[in-house]
DNA sequence: TTGGAAGCTGAACATTTGTATTGGGCGGCG
DNA sequence: CGCCGCCCAATACAAATGTTCAGCTTCCAA
């Protein structure tokens, strides 16, 4: 996304108010796409208002409809930069970028505001979210299909729903961050809380928790739930 | 919930619109109760309109204010309507009530309606869900250390963040249904398209997607950025 | 230097939306 | 039979909110 030419800092006219440090030395336009990628992903769309985001960005209501035309055109903004971060932040992870701690430390910090902004996104019924999964399943399930070093084929005859369920269940620790934050005492998107959330759940897929009896057990009766909605009676799954 | 007295039937006066078959005996209070949680599962509370509860429930905007004093008043109902399904039913189910196929498909109906309300629920701050949610952590908690015939211990030194991590990720798959759906082509939260994330979500558990090198490599990473976390640093996770 | 374009502000406007109020119709009860 | 209480509808009101607009300031270019 192209920033504008980026016209120099503050008039300083009318007494700037004491704004955030970090964001100081950013352009206004930018300054209210951070500020309502924050209140997007903290109260959703709907509960979040152009005023809220000029206050927060420390502008007037009429320059967020000046740079974005409308809220929809801000919501948009922020769709198309949060993808465009997570996918250059993939990409760089992917070229092996990972060796520098610098690096990492400010890509995950990005990263991870904009994956809790996707998280509600998807929520909320941002198209740009829903284009998100849907790309997440289909490298999911290409990966399934020829794993990785480290991974095994999965045993399913339906990788695709095993890949779709995959990414859902990846992004639904996203989606409860806020649940999960608070059951354990530490904000799970950043690196107090993260990890022991990343821990259990790698345990949780490493584990036999269900012993095969059970496992078999629940398939059968899944089985014949599926059979019988496909007959088109109405049991109980 | 007490229903009232229920008073007699339609006044037929200014001649009723065609309304839902099976909401034809319920009070209208019941029918109002019904259709904002519906409509607050779908589109959320603050993108759900008085008016548009009303008219879903076929009343005057006026009597959703009489019922239930405010659109906060009507959240608690639906709410505590919830809540009670859920609770009903997970005993009814537990006292093993399930040969009953009819008891069960029925149960199962309402129970997914429920389920994706307090879905919703979680994701817009309802105080109900998280209450709820943070019972399920505790009762899971409780049957990870004293595991059900079928189930084996976890293999983790941390069963608080392991419960809950495992109550967000079957909330999870149903906070983002919608998208699961969307990828699966059927309805996740109907008998249709369940049985199919079921087994995906079995196969998952019971898989062993991740070779043992990779387990350990991934959790000694974990470690380490957990350490640098609590050490005041601020290495990538 | 000067003209125009862009950044920016503050107030005004129209719509939506939650809420309050008034009044009518119906059944139960003295 | 007549009154009262409850159920319900319709209207009115006030706050919130997305959007528009006129005007000011700053910067770049000719």
């Amino acid at each position: 996304m192209a920033e504008g030419s980026a016209g120099g800092g503050d008039t300083g006219a009318t007494g700037p108010a004491p704004r955030d440090l970090s964001a100081e030395d950013l352009t206004a336009r930018a300054r209210i796409r951070d500020a309502a990628l924050d209140l997007f992903a903290e109260h959703g769309v709907r509960g979040t208002t152009i005023r809220g985001v000029a206050a927060a960005a420390g502008v007037s209501p009429g320059l967020v409809q000046h740079h974005f035309g409308s809220k929809e055109g801000l919501r948009k903004a922020c769709d198309e930069h949060a993808w465009d971060i997570l996918r250059t932040n993939k990409f760089k992870a992917l070229e092996g970028g990972m060796d520098d701690p610098q690096f990492m430390a400010t890509a995950m910090a990005t990263s991870l505001r904009m994956q809790r902004y996707m998280a509600r996104a998807l929520v909320d019924g941002s198209p740009g979210a829903a284009a998100l999964f849907d790309e997440a399943v289909t490298m999911t399930e290409a990966i399934l299909q020829e794993p990785w070093p480290g991974m095994n084929k999965p045993n399913t005859s339906d990788v695709h729903a095993y890949a779709a369920t995959v990414v859902a269940l990846v992004s639904g620790v996203m989606v409860l961050h806020e649940h999960l934050s608070r059951v354990l005492g530490a904000n799970t998107l950043t690196v107090e809380g993260y990890p022991r959330m990343a821990k259990a759940m790698v345990e949780i897929l490493a584990d036999d928790l269900l012993t095969p009896e059970l496992i078999e057990g629940t398939l059968a009766a899944l089985r014949k739930a599926a059979d019988r909605a496909d007959t088109g009676g109405d049991g109980g799954a």
